[in-house]
Order: C-alpha cells, then sequence, then structure tokens
DNA sequence: ACAAAAGTGTTGAGAGTACACCCATGC
DNA sequence: GCATGGGTGTACTCTCAACACTTTTGT
C-alpha cells in the first residue's frame, strides 16, 4: 500500500480473511481433491474446500501451512499461493477475503483427518464432485487450471509420486493430469533429456519385465524453455 | 474458507487490508513504473506504489480500479491481480495485508496526478527506482518478471501503444520491455503470421518512407502454443 | 511357452534463427 | 541525389510427433 493515512489503522472498517487450501493428490488412477463437510453455518453440510481463518499473528503462508497440516497431517509440500478472491458477496456471514492456495501432495504418507469444525473429511474425483459451498466451486476449476499448466511446464508432477518411481508410473501420473494419452518412446527422451530424474539403480519387480527406479534429482534445474507467441 | 465458526466473524482479529496497484507504462523509450512520494508516517517522504485500503463495500478490483482511476485518471485499461503480500512485519503499523496488481497503460492519454494522501507523483525508469517503502521494492521486481513472462506468450504488448502504431513501434515496445533486440524479419514474420493485427489502410509519414499503420484486432485469439517442458 | 510390462530408433514436418539488400519518401 | 527508416526471402537447425518390435521376467 502506500494509500491515505494520517488516520490510524482501527479507522477503517476491517475485512476479515481466510485462507483455503485446495490440496490435489493422485489415487486411484485419478486425481483428487480433499474436501470437508461442514459443520456449522452457514452452508452446514456442504462439501467445502479445507480452510481457516488467518491468525493476526501468523503470515498467509504459515496460515495455509497450518490448515494443511490440521487436514492431512503432512507438512513439507508443495504449496503454491493461487488468487485472492473479494467479492462482496461470497460469505453470507459478512465481509469475507479469502486467499486461495494449492498444494499437492504424495497419496501416501496421508492421513485426512477431520478438523474441529468439519464433519469428515475425504477425497473426491476432479470429475465427480459435489456442490460446493460459498465461491469454492470457482477456486477449485481455477486451481485445477492451473494445476495443468504447472504440469506442462515445470517439475510438480513430480510431487504427486513417492520418492522412488518408475518411468511407466511416471508417465501414468502425467496422462491423468493432463487428460490425455502420451507416446511412450517420446515421453521418455524428452524426460530423461531434460536430466531432471536419475537412476536409483534398484528395479521393481512385478508382473512383466522389472523396471528401473528413479529419482527425482533435487539439483535439477527444470528450465522451462518454452517458445514464444511473440517476437 | 471452511474453517472453524459457530463463533461469529468479530470474534475473530482482523487484519487491514490494502491494495496497491504497479502501474506500468512506455515513455521516452523506457519502460516506467508510476510511483508516489508519502506524505504521511509511516515512510512519509518515500516512494512507494500507490494504493490504498480496501472499502468494506467494494470488491478487491474495484479497490483497484479506483486507486488507479485516482493516481491516472484513466479507466478501461489492463489490469490484473499480482499475488498477496501478508508477512507479519510488512507494516509497522500493525497487520497489514495487501494484494498486490499490476496494470499496463499506454502512455499517451495519462495525467498523473497526486491523490489526497501523496506529495507528488511522477514516472520512474525501472532501471533508476528510488528505495522504496514497505516491501514495495519486492512487489515491483515480482510485477517486472510478470510482467516480462506475459509479454512473450501473451497479447499483453498492445497494451503499451496507442490504438494504431506501425510495426517499427510495435517491434521497439517490445524490445524495451524484454531488453533484447530483435530481429526485423523474424519480428514481423511472426506478428503478422499470428494474425492478432491488421491494416488500417493508413500510413504515417516523417523521415524516410511512410510505414503502414497497424491496428490490434479485439477478435483475435492470442493463442500461447508454448512448447512444454513434459512430457 | 506364453503373458505382461519394459525398453528402444528413425523419419518427416514445422518453427526458430541467422543473415543483407532494395524501396519509398522528404529535404 | 542522398539520407532515413520501411519493407522483403532463403537456408540451416532443432524440436515435435508418429509409428512397431524386441527384451526380460514370472507363471
Amino acid at each position: 500500500m502506500g494509500g491515505n493515512l494520517e488516520k490510524r489503522l482501527e479507522d477503517y472498517p476491517r475485512p476479515s480473511v481466510t485462507v483455503d487450501v485446495v490440496i490435489f493428490t493422485l489415487r486411484d488412477g485419478e486425481l483428487q481433491v480433499l474436501l470437508i463437510r461442514r459443520k456449522h453455518p452457514p452452508f452446514a453440510g456442504m462439501w467445502a474446500i479445507p480452510g481457516g481463518f488467518v491468525g493476526i499473528d501468523e503470515s498467509l503462508e504459515e496460515a495455509a501451512l497450518r490448515e494443511l497440516e490440521e487436514e492431512t497431517g503432512v507438512t513439507d509440500v508443495y504449496l503454491e499461493q493461487l488468487y485472492t478472491f473479494g467479492a462482496l458477496e461470497r460469505d453470507p456471514r459478512g465481509r469475507v477475503i479469502t486467499v486461495a492456495y494449492f498444494a499437492v501432495v504424495p497419496a501416501h504418507a496421508i492421513h485426512p483427518r477431520a478438523g474441529d469444525d468439519a464433519a469428515e473429511a475425504r477425497w473426491w474425483s476432479i470429475y465427480s464432485l459435489p456442490p460446493l459451498a460459498f465461491d469454492h466451486a470457482d477456486i477449485l476449476a481455477y486451481a485445477l487450471q492451473r494445476l495443468r499448466y504447472k504440469m506442462e511446464y515445470t517439475a510438480v508432477g513430480f510431487e504427486l509420486l513417492p520418492e522412488t518411481f518408475t518411468l511407466s508410473e511416471l508417465q501414468a501420473a502425467y496422462e491423468v493430469v493432463l487428460g490425455e494419452k502420451l507416446d511412450k518412446r517420446n515421453f521418455r527422451r524428452k524426460i530423461l533429456g531434460a536430466g531432471v530424474i536419475e537412476e536409483t539403480g534398484a528395479y521393481r519387480t512385478g508382473e512383466g519385465r522389472p523396471a528401473k527406479l528413479y529419482r527425482f534429482r533435487e539439483d535439477a534445474v527444470a528450465e522451462v524453455k518454452a517458445r514464444r507467441l511473440f517476437p
């Protein structure tokens, strides 16, 4: 800001501020989101994106991480600010601005749990969502669009997988999120050529020929060299 | 949100919320931003990004448009939400969260004017900025990065120019923002091939051969067909 | 031996990049 | 007629996309 003040902060009416965290994972071969069922009005009994009020002594990111930890028990995952929604009538109780985040977590190592204010918490396929409270359908749609975009141009995809994985598993993850089939040879060439993964030396056995296991290289700079519309 | 409540909104401490608008234009062959000099503490006398408190009865976008109009007198320009900054100590007066926007305006048709709370308002080259109040240097750096990115993959560049322009003027605008020289023949081929501009039929005369004037085609869908990192 | 999944190369098309000269006007 | 900026084409390289068979294991 830089605005009008010789008045004090308290002289201006203040809105309430919340964070909402759209949590994505890969489960049962589908892209899924974690939703909670609201215990209290407004929209009691309806499904919603997990979130809550920003404490006066915590930053936005701290608030988002706290909500994420409360709902899933996980820390140290991919979290990114999405957008801030501030329409006047988005909350019937009054003026509430929400800062939306999105998180990408690996399906294993998660124990979703209902918070104090949630009657229930569960994963939903992005293709069969229930009606959502507030403007949460808009938020979710926007988050999904952003995730797909990020998947194409960055390395977020790896956040969906366990630490080691086979190339077929990686390809399947990309196919699910992007919603399209990919060519196996082209996929392998491109991923290996990008130099963002490395062999662990181990193999995964099962039906058919054993597959090499790979891991994501933390030091890899996943450069996005996209063709530009202009010049 | 979806959080904890049977309590009322008023039971939670509320932060103050502001909007800040980074306003870019092209002037004197340079990319410039509009800054205001603060009249009141904190940071009185220091330069800052224009902004102010969000009214309790206006949406975030309405607040940003209002600030933009107050500072420049322009309406109907490119405006996009940038990021929300919410670190605890960013404002010495207390807890203030700011939703940053960035705007791109054509240099003509602007009369910058100081608002009530600003002693002065003027354009600054992005290459020689004064020290800024609050965390405004961070906000500005982020806005610049986003503008450059958008320039490459979308048609925001046209927002910097008047309604009609020559291809050389357009190329110069791109070169200034991107900070690199572009090849004339390649630039022309690509722009014309994209089908986003059309001839007006008129010419601009001056020194040398007259240049065809073009206008941006409103109906043009500036498709961003970028090469993807993955697959 | 057979089922199942892993792994592997080549070719044609399209886009990007580099590069140098002629054209139309004003003075 | 000359200075000034406007306008034009071609060759090489690289990336993308399409496509089918061999290899290794478990049963």
